[in-house]
DNA sequence: CACGACACCTGCCGGC
DNA sequence: TGCCGGCAGGTGTCGT
């Protein structure tokens, strides 16, 4: 659900309303969620932390925190996994099922971390060292900010026999795309997402790359997608999926040739493209 | 090493 | 109305 627009909305909202909060009370749902260290030091390290910045990794949500019981550099990692949604409620409000995280803050606020389908994760520790441990993945690079040359987008596809739309989705390559963001960049490039990375021409390359920059951009400037379940950090629905050209909305007209688009399978995910636009 | 298949969960939607 | 199958934005692990 959450894919890299969608997180950076979430990050925006929340940083002003988490920074300089003290933890005063920490609640923990379903243990399986906390990765590390055990939910016992996982709560103990988060009670009594004053919370830092908020920034984004990929589709990691990082809160630095300082804390008697926490090294420096630490930080609370969430990932949100297919459902889950991350807001400050003030601490009365009811709680809702699923809350898996609730870090009440001495400001009146509380932090909640809800997860219906528990394939998001929570970790506390410094980045680097959970790295090293193994219990964060290694990524690739940003896709956005400065954004990535068209020599990188050139060599990394020309490396891969996979299908385009698989090194896209392979967050070792490139942090941050999902499912969604895939498909629309494949469309606004011109290229399928089926297609083999291998056999697209430097010119494909550049433009996939230029592609994705703008979708997400765009996408964050619609404050993320708002299928489902999708709530931004203020606990609203975004609006992105109005903008969306080809992600579900198989056997619709193309906004481009009015030719109906294709629904299939690619790297085991749900794909949408367009035959004639798209090669 | 690189890749594909599958497992992990609950909720929701459409069809019967 | 109610039940059931199918499907969902992600990723870790296992086998080839």
């Amino acid at each position: 659900m959450p894919e890299l627009p969608e997180v950076e909305t979430i990050v925006r909202d929340l940083r002003p309303r988490l920074r300089g909060e003290q933890v005063v009370h920490v609640r923990l749902g379903h243990p399986s969620l906390i990765r590390y260290p055990g939910p016992t030091a996982f709560a103990d390290g988060l009670t009594g932390a004053t919370t830092g910045g908020l920034r984004r990794r990929g589709k990691f949500i990082l809160l630095e925190l300082r804390g008697p019981r926490l090294v420096t550099g630490a930080v609370l990692v969430v990932h949100l996994g297919m459902s889950g949604s991350l807001c400050v409620v003030e601490a009365g409000v009811a709680e809702r099922p699923h809350t898996h995280l609730a870090l009440r803050l001495r400001g009146g606020g509380e932090l909640r971390f809800v997860d219906p389908r528990r394939f998001g994760r929570l970790l506390l520790g410094a980045p680097d060292e959970l790295v090293r441990l193994g219990r964060l993945p290694t990524l690739g690079p940003e896709p956005l900010g400065p954004g990535l040359p068209d020599a990188w987008w050139q060599a990394a596809l020309r490396r891969s026999h996979r299908p385009v739309k698989a090194l896209l989705l392979d967050q070792r390559v490139v942090a941050g795309c999902g499912n969604i963001y895939a498909d629309e960049a494949c469309f606004r490039a011109g290229i399928r997402p089926q297609r083999r990375a291998d056999r697209c021409t430097r010119a494909e390359a550049s433009a996939l790359g230029r592609a994705l920059e703008a979708v997400l951009w765009t996408a964050i400037a619609n404050r993320g997608s708002s299928i489902a379940s999708y709530r931004d950090g203020l606990g609203a629905r975004g609006s992105a999926q109005r903008a969306l050209a080809v992600y579900g909305r198989a056997g619709q007209p193309c906004s481009r040739c009015r030719a109906p688009l294709r629904g299939t399978v690619v790297a085991q995910r749900t794909t949408v493209y367009c035959r004639s636009c798209q090669r």
